[in-house]
RNA sequence: GGCCCGUUCGUCUAUCGGCUAGGACGCCAGGUUUUCAUCCUGGUAAGAGGGGUUCGACUCCCCUACGGGCUACCA
């Protein structure tokens, strides 16, 4: 039997979630249901100076919006707990220690200034600085000081971190699940600091630590980490410790021109990058969300799921259940994705025509207040009428306020084109036509009116077009004969005559 | 600069040596709707370049170009 499968998204709270770090989530999410594994949420909140305030509960939130939720994580099911890095603090220097004891790792004193300083004078000769055995000999370490020194400064209280002793001389051999073999040569790799002076430890340790504590057999995470992965398997491997599988997914890119996604393209643009609105604690500024623009959660995890990852066939509407059942990781695509604004739109209307009538009707009525006093269920009638031509709930408006209220005027491009010296007697006639209709359907108006214009053997156009005006209020719209059966004979007669009036 | 990863229509992608290179978004045209939109049908459009390997290369290898990432006591 194979080891229970144990995923993490492990983000850090400096702001709000990213569509980037959504997507991240999800992949782990399919991957850990597909394999009926646990989804595991850990706050990788290491770095105190970049903390945000609502940060955590932001991305807690965003994740139940998408309905991605964690089985595991603050709060939840705590069996390898805290999922705080910064409530597990206490943990981390044993294991920095226990490295140094191993000899795969040392104390630096240096100074960022001395450190800083060397960095710009190798700048300077055109050659790259590598705290690594390239330099380390020569700078102030445990190795370079004696036992004695080294424990004197110690004693001293002086400011220390602990470093990696990353090999010279050896070859690595990485293996990625969705890239395959990689193989690096450490004498690149820098002694990367794993314990930092502030009593903290780096990603680097605190990642590998909890991965291995917490379990985690699969970690899948956005492609900036590949860099870091030799050091990680090193890591490990000092350790003692299984190597779990690794993926590294390709990153988001902007839609038009250079780089990865940021919060600036969708300003630009026009929209949202992030999954919910996020208020900026500091500035107050706003950032749209995804939820906010009237997006269905569903829609947009179907189209991430596909942004970087397909199933070999040609559906591309799946509900989440189809998407845990047909995710592989082995067919994420191996390069960067540009986002598409355009795509995720047509998602959401695909969404739109699955959604049910009276929960739209519901939407609608809250986010209009014209709706406030109208019955629910005629609601429901008109979004069935109209959400074929609708992306969002807030399309609706437009696309059906001539079924709550008349027209507040007419398209004059459309008035001028429509009228001629008829229409004034022809609508007049039709009013009275209308207000006969006996039994009210949509059929019997229909064959009223149609009945009406053949006898009067004028064009079919030159009355319903400027009864769709009198109606609507411009040439748009659902089939003119269910307009007036929706709003009343009544209404309807009345919209006739007030046209009438204006002519 | 160094290191790593990548490169198929404008965009997301299929193809795991046999391809008349398929689908989706977008765009364009036609049809339906006596309106607009939806919808339907069709069209447009791609293997970065150069070398190999092979009977055969989009698929494998190498080089170049380009793109992306990393290069902090940030994650």
């Amino acid at each position: 039997m194979t080891k229970a499968v144990r995923v993490r998204f492990a983000p850090s709270p400096t702001g709000p979630l990213h569509i980037g770090g959504v997507r991240t989530a999800l992949f782990n999410y399919l991957f850990a249901k597909k394999h009926n594994g646990t989804f595991i949420l850990r706050i990788e909140d290491t770095d105190q100076n970049r903390y945000v305030e609502g940060a955590e509960k932001y991305i807690v939130d965003s994740l139940n919006w998408c309905n991605i939720p964690f089985d595991e994580g603050p709060g939840k099911n705590e069996k390898f707990g805290p999922y705080r890095q910064s409530e597990r603090k206490d943990l981390y220097k044993k294991y920095a220690e226990q490295l140094i004891a191993s000899d795969n790792a040392y104390y630096a004193f240096d100074t960022a200034e001395s450190l800083d300083y060397y960095r710009k004078d190798h700048e300077a000769k055109g050659k790259t600085f590598i705290y690594n055995w390239h330099n380390r000999h020569f700078l102030k370490n445990s190795i370079t000081l004696t036992a004695e020194e080294t424990q004197a400064k110690l004693d001293a209280g002086d400011d220390y971190v602990i470093r990696f002793k990353s090999p010279q001389d050896e070859s690595l051999h990485l293996n990625d699940i969705i890239r395959g073999a990689i193989e690096i040569d450490t004498n690149v790799l820098d002694d990367k600091v794993l314990f930092k002076s502030d009593g903290m430890p780096t990603y680097h340790l605190a990642n590998i630590v909890d991965d291995h504590l917490m379990e985690i057999t699969h970690v899948i995470r956005g492609e900036e980490w590949l860099p870091s992965l030799a050091l990680h398997y090193q890591l490990y491997d000092a350790f003692g410790w299984e190597t779990p599988q690794f993926a590294h997914l390709p990153l988001i890119l902007k839609p038009t021109g250079k780089g990865k996604l940021s919060k600036r393209d969708g300003d630009k643009l026009g929209f949202p990058v992030f999954p919910m609105e996020w208020k900026d604690p500091e500035t107050g500024e706003v950032s749209r969300g995804y939820k906010e623009d009237g997006y269905f959660p569903d829609a947009m995890v179907n189209f991430l799921a596909f942004l970087g990852w397909n199933p070999g066939t040609e559906q591309e509407i799946f509900t989440l259940d189809e998407l845990v059942q047909a995710f592989e990781l082995e067919r994420v695509h191996k390069a960067g994705a540009r986002f598409d604004p355009d795509k995720i739109k047509w998602f959401n209307h695909q969404y739109m025509q699955m959604q049910n009538d009276d929960e739209l009707a519901e939407q609608f009525k809250k986010a209009q207040t014209e709706l406030k006093a109208i019955d629910v269920n005629y609601i429901a009638l008109v979004v069935a009428m109209i959400k074929e031509r609708a992306t969002f709930v807030s399309d609706f408006w437009d696309l059906s306020s001539f079924l709550f209220e008349p027209p507040k005027h007419y398209d004059e491009k459309s008035f001028t084109k429509i009228m001629n010296k008829d229409t004034r007697e022809l609508m007049s006639e039709l009013a009275q036509v209308v207000s006969h209709v006996s039994d009210f359907t949509v059929e019997n108006i229909q064959t009223d009116v149609k009945a009406w214009i053949g006898k009067k053997e004028v064009g079919f156009g030159t009355v319903m077009q400027p009864l769709r005006l009198a109606l609507v209020g411009a040439m748009q719209g659902p089939d003119v004969f269910e307009i007036i059966f929706m709003i009343g004979k009544a209404e309807a007669v009345q919209r006739i005559e007030n046209l009438v009036q204006t002519i």
